[in-house]
DNA sequence: CTTCAAAATTGGAACGATCCAATTACCGGT
DNA sequence: ACCGGTAATTGGATCGTTCCAATTTTGAAG
């Protein structure tokens, strides 16, 4: 039970080869005779082998793994990429960690750190808010690839490029919609002030109201369903006026939904309602919530690819990548079949 | 920009000590004077030192890393697990590297097979449904603790021991609290056949319903949204003197309360419903949807505690642990503040 | 100023794989 | 049987740490 593990030399022993013909087998080259590889293999087995990547990594500092680091993994939204970034690596053969910043900047640069102990060959980042470039002079200084996705928290453009969704022409499509529908006074509901992705989604709405003489009703708050719940009595009692909204992101209008339904009020009728991201649940729900798809899977597919060519091929991908987004409208905005 | 990293030599030599010193520094004890750690780790700082942990891993062998494999990590359930899990561990000092099997056996093989050659010291698993015991053969050869969370599939309780919760008891007690609120037909939502959580979760209701002397009707299918929307279709045309419903999770019920709607029911009056899991979801929909709790957070946070005190004490879990649940009744059941 | 134990520091020898250059095996054609 | 050339195999040397035994430094007591 506490005896070693057998090495590549046990093997070697048992198969009546040399540890380098072993090695080679491992590597999978058709270097070695048919026979021979059958042989090993067989050894392999019967000592019960198993192969230490530290050992291997020590030699060649190159392995297979990359690190993930999400800054809200509760998040759908963000569950959905990792688990489909990671099953993009590991078709091409890389092993992906997952890990959970919670929004937490010290911790995000305590993982970071480990990963980078491990021996990450790249790390993909979706930031957490705070302080300083700290996790990302990690990164700089270890000189490891790496990508930003979906927040944006580094200037470093050029060493760390950026991948995002096209957020501002988004909100703009649903504030239009909305007023296709015959809202006349749009509220916009989540999200903190200061914060980048807030001021994307909020200036497609801000712009298509300002044209359209409109004047902006902003709710802010966390994005969360609980705030989402909560903002729904806010509205009604300081805002009677609103006849229509579009959420920070589907969590929050989730929420609102639920709000609505606790104080009588028909989503879709009485109050007109955009999410955004399109996540799994937001076509599920009833009424179903019109929301700024964002695609995410296939986000998250390509990201894999242009990471891959990075660290394949060498190509550093574009600085800043805005991938388009489409409004799926649905009856909680149309009001259709309620 | 391609040059080597700096080792634990370099470090030495730019702080006029030996490499024995640096790495003396490094594993923090206090043999070293603090005059000299002071000197070290300003060097370390200034040749822009990184631990590589691979080499200290080989020597050594013990690293605090552990696995987590998920069958599902999409669902919030498994999610809520999986990150109050990593922070547990991250608090005691120990990196866990998460993955996300999606419910293929082969897939989790791999995944299993990478985390052993990573070296991690020990593995938490909610196994995914399938075929035969490859993942847990491979774990039992290399011989690493391993525990069983949420589902039990393979059988070798003592060398994987298992922690679930107390389903049985969760449902029947869910069944009396309907038949309590006046429910004469109640149905079991969710769940394909054959599968071992899905009977304990259904026992409990067979048992209290035969002793009532209700015949019991069982809609099956997969534990989804989408299922429990397509389910209640089936329900009111297939079932319709059914006034209450038990489901397999609170997906399905999330699912069920959304084709409900859609259909005009009112979930709480015409149908009373309960689900499983207690998500966050579940408090945060509106009518509330009433659910067996799982404390999940809780369980996760005592999975850590017992997976500790195996790893550093050497204490074996007991081989099977049943958390207990509890029933959190809320409007969809009770029909209150509709 | 010695002496001596305790504290601090140091030089190899591992750990288990990969890589390279060197060696040996094999095979078809004289 | 011999040769040449390709294919297959094989010993070191090496990667960057930790561990151990051995050595040096320190400082308090005599």
């Amino acid at each position: 039970m506490k005896q070693r593990r057998p090495t590549i030399h046990d093997v070697a022993a048992h198969a009546g080869v040399s540890k380098s013909t072993v090695s080679l087998v491992l590597q999978g080259g058709s270097q070695v005779r048919a026979e021979t590889a059958k042989l090993v293999r067989k050894a392999m087995a019967e000592t019960g082998y198993v192969y230490n990547r530290a050992a291997a990594q020590l030699r060649t500092s190159a392995v297979g793994l990359v690190g993930l680091v999400i800054n809200d993994l509760r998040n759908p939204f963000f569950t959905e990429f990792a688990t489909t970034l990671q099953m993009a690596m590991a078709a091409k053969g890389y092993a992906t960690v997952i890990s959970n910043s919670a929004e937490d900047a010290a911790l995000q640069a305590k993982l970071v750190g480990s990963m980078i102990e491990h021996g990450v060959s790249a790390i993909v980042i979706s930031p957490a808010y705070g302080e300083g470039p700290e996790t990302f002079d990690q990164i700089a200084r270890a000189g490891i690839p790496a990508l930003q996705v979906l927040r944006r928290m580094d200037d470093r453009l050029d060493e760390f490029p950026f991948a995002g969704f096209d957020y501002a022409t988004g909100s703009a499509e649903a504030t239009r919609h909305l007023l296709d529908q015959g809202a006349k006074h749009i509220a916009f509901v989540g999200g903190l002030p200061g914060r980048a992705i807030v001021e994307e989604r909020m200036s497609g709405y801000q712009t298509v109201l300002a044209a359209a003489g409109v004047e902006p009703t902003w709710i802010s708050g966390p994005t969360t369903r609980a705030f989402g719940v909560e903002a729904a009595d806010t509205l009604f009692a300081d805002h009677p006026e609103v006849d229509a909204a579009i959420c920070f992101n589907d969590l929050v209008a989730l929420g609102l939904m639920a709000g609505c339904a606790r104080t009588g009020r028909t989503v879709g009728r009485d109050l007109r309602l955009v999410g955004f991201d399109d996540i799994e649940d937001a076509a599920q729900v009833w009424p179903q919530l019109s929301s700024v798809s964002c695609d995410i899977a296939g986000f998250a597919q390509d990201t894999a690819a242009r990471l891959l060519s990075w660290l394949e091929d060498g190509k550093k991908p574009a600085p800043v990548l805005r991938a388009p987004v489409a409004l799926v409208p649905r009856n909680s905005s149309t009001g259709e079949g309620l």
